[in-house]
DNA sequence: AAGACGGGGTT
DNA sequence: AACCCAGTCTT
């Protein structure tokens, strides 16, 4: 059976009812909130970002105030949240609004889409919750309910999926009431059309689900790529003279930009070729990424090769009480925990 | 078109 | 361990 004409009534139906979630940007107007609150979701689930959304919008509640912020204390009200990219952007972006746009946010899905950060989805997002203009968001959770909807083969992750489901979306959408409908079928896919066990019976369109009623509902969406994990192996070199430690700011494209990390030499394995002296006590963290896997291995190095490291590597001297200021990965974090730093 | 990018929660 | 998350940018 097709989708009637009142599919997009009765899926809002269902969202006004109870199944509503609660979050704390739902049915925000203002754009700044809207677009942070979307920087901040991207490959990110909802209940991750709500301590990071109030705790940026606290110390930041306008966008010339988040413009006007140190890098740094942006950074560090980032850490932990991952896609660091994101925070960069989102500086990048807040700074061309306030200094250079007036302080204004372009209210037309192109000019959203021109600003660092902000891909299809996040414009759509824009667009319609701020400005009720009529483009239909598609994010993993749409993209799970129109490949069951149809129980398209048609791989998600492919240039041909991408145009496919953003055309369907757009078919689908209640184009008299975007926000609404953009919101509703987000939290549809949420809550109800989960990847694992589906909750197909309290679905307000399984009558007309493809996948349901052929009981293929999981095998859908369907995704070409495979995931391939990498292993790396990183050591540190920890010089510690009692009230400081040196680090320094990754660079280049690789993990981690922006955040800082002691000394560091990459290998292949778990060998390290240089003689120095390790502490016996010296601490192995790992850490599992969606694409990496990463074993850290710390050093307590002696003082004397420290000027040569440090020239070497171009780290600075941060006292202990100043650790707290700067971003730095988990594992770097954990190291720093179990041993007292912070 | 294909890879890279974090960290945490589910299954 | 594999998969997923209110995706985007770089190569």
């Amino acid at each position: 059976m097709s989708l009637p004409n009142t599919h997009s009534k009765s899926l809002i139906q269902w969202h006004l009812a109870e199944n509503c979630r609660d979050l704390p940007w739902k049915s925000e107007k203002d754009p700044y909130k809207i677009w942070l609150s979307e920087i901040l979701l991207q490959q990110t689930k909802a209940e991750a970002v709500v301590p990071y959304y109030n705790k940026i919008l606290k110390h930041f509640p306008t966008i010339q105030l988040l413009a006007a912020a140190k890098e740094q204390k942006i950074f560090q009200l980032w850490q932990g949240l991952g896609y660091y990219s994101r925070c960069r952007n989102l500086i990048l972006t807040a700074k061309w609004i306030s200094e250079e746009n007036s302080g204004l946010f372009p209210n037309t899905y192109e000019g959203l889409l021109a600003l660092k950060g902000i891909g299809p989805y996040t414009a759509s997002a824009v667009a319609s919750f701020a400005f009720n203009l009529p483009y239909a968001v598609v994010d993993g959770n749409v993209y799970r309910i129109i490949a069951r909807l149809l129980a398209s083969a048609i791989p998600i992750d492919s240039a041909e999926g991408k145009k496919y489901f953003q055309e369907k979306a757009t078919a689908l959408m209640d184009k008299k009431n975007p926000a609404i409908y953009n919101q509703a079928i987000m939290d549809l896919g949420a809550t109800i059309c989960k990847p694992k066990n589906p909750l197909c019976l309290q679905c307000p369109w399984h009558k007309y689900c493809k996948a349901f009623s052929t009981k293929t509902v999981e095998k859908f969406p369907i995704k070409s790529k495979k995931l391939i994990i990498k292993k790396r192996h990183f050591h540190y070199l920890v010089f510690d003279d009692g009230k400081h430690l040196y680090i320094r700011k990754r660079i280049g494209n690789d993990i981690w930009k922006d955040l800082h990390e002691f000394a560091l030499i990459e290998t292949d394995d778990e060998k390290i070729g240089i003689s120095f002296d390790r502490n016996p006590s010296a601490s192995v963290f790992q850490q599992q990424l969606t694409h990496q896997k990463i074993t850290a291995y710390f050093y307590v190095m002696l003082q004397k090769v420290l000027r040569k490291t440090i020239t070497e590597y171009g780290l600075e001297k941060v006292a202990y009480e100043n650790l707290e200021n700067y971003a730095m990965p988990k594992v770097i974090l954990d190291f720093l925990h179990q041993n007292k730093y912070l």
